[in-house]
DNA sequence: GAGTCACCCCAAAGCGCTTTGAAGTTGGCC
DNA sequence: GGCCAACTTCAAAGCGCTTTGGGGTGACTC
């Protein structure tokens, strides 16, 4: 069932059936409704492509997700985010395109995305220290929101992204407080941009109290259940093993958790955790008393927001650069407790 | 850059530069190089969108996702297996599109990816005993393939499916050979059809040693992390405990670990666990020396064959359905062992 | 030198939609 | 009754590509 089908069948031009389906006032109501009506009773709905072709936009949205070579790792958090933005999406019509790449062909892959027209903006996901899909992006007149920051990058591009540093900062002095002073961190890949801020608001809460960084403490991997494990193991193996562990990912906490009970040591009592928590829906950290104290900040919130401030820019061409920085709650679970006495 | 200006830039015709860049035989291999050379120096990449229309094909695949409504989860599965898929995409020049849905609109959802023409094929995920969309989508003229199936229905599709059956036999039949009579299994939501099939292989195994199952042993939930605790919590706090943990999950089994822990037990020793493993990039289970036993199939896999399958499909349009059932590889870990001792 | 192949290449139609510019129909007013 | 404005509706062009059905050109035969 086509357009012009549609219109046969009803008698009209495929002018006014096309007017009356997309709400242009030139259309009595009446028509409209008889249109519409026919529209769903004939189960027509335009086609996509030609669709685009006359307007020249795609209503659709891509994805690009990296995946690190190097592991061949998915990230966990890329689910959740999808499902917030997809949200926003369906609201406003916008079909979602996916294509995953590795890390070297990304330029050509949004560079096709855009001849191949086939997307009207785009969500990065993952940007490094110093990423160089920004500034490409940004000199192809693409739209895009970029999820997360690039530290390196002095240039004007909208972002969405979690206070990083101030999470990381809140939680160190939280430790502090309770008297931690050998705080291990656990954290992701350093090139990542995240990583980056969560070690500098560590550092910058260390520094307040006077104290320096060692860097024997501080570990950036992938994020996996074993990474924590075994770091775990290893630190608390040691002549001076921390009495608290910052974790990038729940995932990993888990993992410490492991090494902890497997040393004969309880979690919040001998040894404290406090991870970030994105709220992954399938990795709960439990509402009430959260299994783990940690910084949470939903995924799934800032794919909602990425998604919305996309749309915007593409819905006003002119539109400046937009930000929007979220912050992490510190929520206090049973996985933190006073530091030990020295013995 | 679009056709017309390549073609005009070389000085030739819209249709020989389109025949020489689809590899045609009637194009001169000298002017192949010639335009080849030029669309890459000029940038050219075909508009997708004006592609799909005179061709008929959209060189996209649909992956619809359905998102559980009662708990708005996304299924952590999905990420792997579209990795896996994309593989497949990559390779033969398919793009992705993701819609998400809810439990409701679902046919809808279909009939408008059909119509919208921008899909070439379908990818239907997480089917249920009695799903819906199987019949509606085999009247609606768009190949597909599941992954996994729908117990209820007697009608031919193309599917791919770990053997869930066969992997919980094998692995209850193990729990059983250790000497554990009382094995709970903490389930997906049993009208999942795979957490159906798992539940079938569990109480075959039990069968045929003799063994009723006990209800009371027997949950079927989302499977989260707290699920697993909260069951096992329950079920080891009761008069006649379970000696050892069948789930359908890695992220559930952590929570059983979690609960064997806080009752004092040790995994391995006092109660045992054995695990589901999609083999997920991570939440790996260990390689060497797994922590937990299970029964292991990789949900990227699934996902590269499952696209394959598919482009099969479109590729040959008469092409009769297609199955492919993937065997589960039984690892052991460190979470089973003997059952103790009855005091 | 005319006829016959290959070999290259082209103009134009068509995919299903939007949108421009114009035309037909009404009703109201002088 | 005639004219204008307002309201509806329409035919046709165009979006960027593929593909059909022709043609032109040169080399090769007889």
């Amino acid at each position: 069932m086509n357009l012009k089908q549609l219109a046969a069948h009803l008698g009209l031009s495929q002018t006014t059936v096309s007017r009356a389906l997309n709400g242009y006032p030139e259309v009595s109501e009446q028509t409209r409704i008889r249109v519409a009506e026919a529209a769903r009773a004939l189960n027509y709905s335009p086609n996509a492509r030609a669709k685009g072709l006359a307007t020249g936009r795609a209503m659709a949205i891509g994805h690009v997700i990296p995946i690190s070579t190097q592991h061949e790792m998915v990230n966990p958090v890329f689910g959740d985010f999808i499902a917030g933005a997809s949200e926003a999406y369906l609201k406003a019509g916008y079909d979602m395109t996916l294509s995953i790449s590795g890390d070297e062909d990304e330029a050509d892959n949004y560079r096709r995305l855009k001849a191949k027209g086939h997307v009207d903006g785009i969500i990065v996901h993952g940007p490094k220290m110093a990423d160089g899909r920004i500034p490409f992006l940004r000199g192809l007149d693409l739209p895009f929101v970029v999820h997360g920051r690039a530290s390196d990058l002095d240039v004007p591009y909208s972002w969405i992204d979690m206070n990083n540093a101030r999470a990381f900062k809140r939680a160190t002095s939280f430790l502090l407080d309770l008297g931690h002073t050998r705080i291990a961190l656990l954290n992701g890949l350093e090139f990542m941009d995240f990583a980056y801020r969560r070690r500098i608001g560590y550092e910058e809460a260390l520094g307040e109290r006077g104290l320096a960084p060692d860097p024997a403490l501080i570990r950036g991997e992938e994020m996996t259940e074993p990474f924590g494990y075994r770091a775990a193991a290893e630190l608390l193996a040691t002549d001076e093993p921390p009495t608290a562990f910052l974790s990038s990912s729940l995932i990993t906490a888990i993992g410490i958790r492991r090494a902890i009970h497997e040393a004969g040591l309880e979690m919040g009592r001998d040894v404290s955790v406090l991870t970030h928590d994105d709220d992954l829906s399938y990795l709960a950290n439990g509402r009430d008393m959260p299994i783990f104290t940690a910084t949470r900040s939903s995924v799934r919130e800032a794919g909602r927001i990425a998604a919305e401030m996309l749309l915007r820019h593409i819905a006003e061409p002119g539109r400046d650069p937009e930000t929007h920085l979220l912050e992490a709650q510190l929520i206090i679970g049973g996985s933190t407790g006073p530091a030990p006495k020295q013995t």
